[in-house]
RNA sequence: GCACCCAUAGCUCAGCUGGAUAGAGCGCUGCCCUCCGAAGGCAGAGGCCUGAGGUUCGAAUCCUCAUGGGUGCGCCA
């Protein structure tokens, strides 16, 4: 399926019969060997580093062996030339059949060409979003959710088996907090005046809360103090807030597999289990920290804590799990999630955080390290701020003026399509600038426009030659004879198509979907090259006088389309058939 | 003070487990629109890849140091 991966088998063949012939000595280290789109198109089609990679070990000069290898790859015969240059390239030029074989082979495939089995149905768990559920999301949060959704999209695209999981954060201080706000706006529901004193939530969101509440219980909470309704109001909203973000998660089209409440982990023994984990393996001990150099808190002393021995496992200082009134800090239930995750047998797990949570990297590290024996790989990609304008003017918002931009503002501006793909064309430790009239622009400039543009133009010329009496379904395009395809600007998409495959798994294997969206403006771009070259040369044009030529062309176009659209499916955005 | 992240064209950013002459869009300059969708197209100018060392046949990419920016730093999650 990876023509790219197909072309480096013909080489570590002819490595090995090198080897057979003893030209080249054996047991080469190959892992190395590569072989890649070359950067200038003058150089061929494809090449091959391996004279390089292998020159040192066997003790040969590269452009030796280049040319040995030169002469058993002539064998192959889907590669029509090779010829060695610079320090040792070999440079390849494929027959234009393979090019040609390849819109079929995608029509044949449909959205499953490019599909990897890389993964091995190794299972991944990609943890993301986990806003606190004090309120609704916005925009930092929505950079993750897009983010950690695009992200299990391609690990499972890449033979993976994903979990989608949200850590609902209802075990700390925020919920009760949360449940006092919900009590005023429930007091406010009877008629009261009640006042937002500080550490209350003032957002009008829980308006609707309180009397729902109020519904619910009637005046049972009235004039009573917290002790008789803490408990149940918080269980009560914190519900009503997950309900909440689950329907923002829904509107930009992200579902999760699993929601982990954090309070489900407190008084089951399962916080204990894990650190008693920890303790068997002496990282858990009584002790004293250092103050920080240079910033020492105001209100430093010297104090005994529990500790975890992080720095065993590559962390710059121990870190506690107990306060000193002998409740667990925050970061206990976080080492008991990550053990429970653990237990249900992941191979590796992926946080999605944002940057300020930076500091927790190597700890989280160090305890997953520590709980897995090293066995469990943890990934966490840190995503960094979303700053936000309006036609090129900063789009200023403050909590406290309540021009607070949420997630939901942000979709029902620019609808979840737009909102995604433009998330998704920065790498995540990149800051990211979100324009809201320049996401839905309709313009070269925008990739989100340019990319669909392409798709929907397929469609358009797949539609017009149906008119025109063509038969354009996949199972026609796919018997086309493609022989006359011999442009270089069909070759060069063609070969951008043969890509896709690659593309998919070096993002997968960095977990960097952004690498998507940037081959899909590529690709995009070598669609409307060619459709412009068009313009001027009507021979290159995809409707012709025959029904054949049209067929051949369109093959090329459709197979275009479909990687387009598997691509944008990874991305969770929907192709689109036409612009209007 | 320490840790992590970042630094690529005037601007916003790509850059493949290290590969050949470092790319795109915008902006700028010059051409072009009787043509499948010109909500444009083609061509050109524009670079010490922050700096200095190092590893390597080969470095924007890996390592060290420096400079500049961001984030964080014991009973908040």
């Amino acid at each position: 399926m990876n023509l790219f991966e197909q072309i480096r088998t013909s080489v570590l063949n002819a490595i090995e019969t090198l080897q057979d012939e003893g030209t080249l000595p054996a047991g080469l280290a190959l892992e190395n060997v590569a072989v890649e789109p070359p950067r200038d198109p003058a150089h061929g089609d494809m090449a091959t580093n391996a004279a390089m990679v292998l020159a040192k070990p066997a003790k040969q000069k590269p452009r030796d062996i280049a040319s040995a290898l030169a002469a058993k790859l002539t064998d192959d015969p889907r590669i029509a030339s090779v010829d060695v240059a610079g320090p040792g390239f070999i440079n390849l030029r494929l027959d234009a059949g393979v090019w040609q074989a390849l819109p079929t082979m995608i029509l044949k495939a449909g959205r499953a060409y490019g599909r990897s089995t890389m993964g091995q149905g190794r299972k991944v768990n990609v943890e993301f979003v986990s806003a606190n559920p004090t309120g609704p999301m916005h925009v930092g949060h929505m950079r993750g959710a897009i983010v950690g959704d695009a992200i299990a999209a391609l690990l499972d695209y890449a033979g993976h088996e994903v979990t989608r999981e949200y850590y609902i954060n209802d075990g700390g201080a925020q919920v009760d907090v949360l449940a006092r706000s919900v009590y005023l706006r429930y007091c406010e529901a009877f008629g009261r005046d009640v006042e937002f004193v500080e550490g209350t939530y003032p957002g009008d969101y829980l308006v609707p809360v309180g009397h729902a509440l109020k519904d619910k219980v009637g005046d049972a909470f009235l004039d009573k103090g917290e002790q008789f309704w803490l408990e149940e109001i918080r269980d009560f909203a914190t519900e009503a807030m997950m309900d909440l973000i689950r329907e923002d998660l829904k509107a930009l089209g992200v579902v999760m597999d699993r929601f982990y409440s954090e309070k489900s982990l407190y008084g089951t023994g399962q916080i204990e289990a894990a650190i008693e984990d920890l303790r068997g393996k002496d990282l858990i001990y009584r002790g004293t920290l250092e103050p920080p150099k240079g910033k020492k808190p105001e209100d430093w002393e010297p104090r005994e804590q529990t500790l975890f021995r992080s720095t065993a496992h590559g962390d710059d200082v121990d870190r506690p799990i107990m306060k000193s009134d002998g409740s667990w800090t925050y970061f206990a239930p976080d080492i008991a999630y990550h053990y429970d995750k653990i237990t249900r047998g992941y191979d590796l797990l992926i946080d999605i955080f944002g940057a300020d949570h930076g500091g927790y990297v190597k700890r989280m590290k160090a305890a997953v390290s520590a709980l897995s024996d090293g066995k469990v790989p943890l990934d966490i990609k840190l995503l960094q701020l979303v700053k936000l304008y309006k036609n090129g003017e900063p789009f200023k918002m403050s909590k406290r003026a309540g021009t607070f931009v949420t997630l939901r503002d942000v979709v029902d501006m620019v609808g979840p399509d737009a909102a995604r793909f433009t998330m998704l064309t920065r790498r995540n430790d990149a800051a990211l600038d979100f324009d809201f009239d320049k996401v839905v622009e309709q313009s070269r400039e925008n990739p989100v426009f340019y990319v669909q543009y392409a798709h929907a133009r397929v469609c358009s010329v797949l539609r017009k030659a149906a008119d025109a009496g063509v038969a354009t379904d996949d199972a026609s395009l796919a018997g086309a004879d493609l022989s006359g395809l011999t442009h270089e600007a069909e070759q060069a998409l063609a070969g951008k198509l043969a890509e896709w495959p690659r593309c998919v798994e070096i993002a997968a294997r960095t977990n960097e979907p952004h690498r998507i969206a940037t081959y899909l403006s590529e690709l995009a771009a070598a669609l409307h090259g060619l459709w412009n070259r068009g313009n001027d040369e009507p021979g290159l044009r995809f409707v012709q006088d025959d029904a054949a030529t049209t067929q051949a062309k369109l093959a090329l176009a459709r197979a275009t389309a479909i990687v387009i659209s598997a691509g944008l499916g990874i991305l969770g955005v929907t192709p689109v058939e036409e612009m209007r």
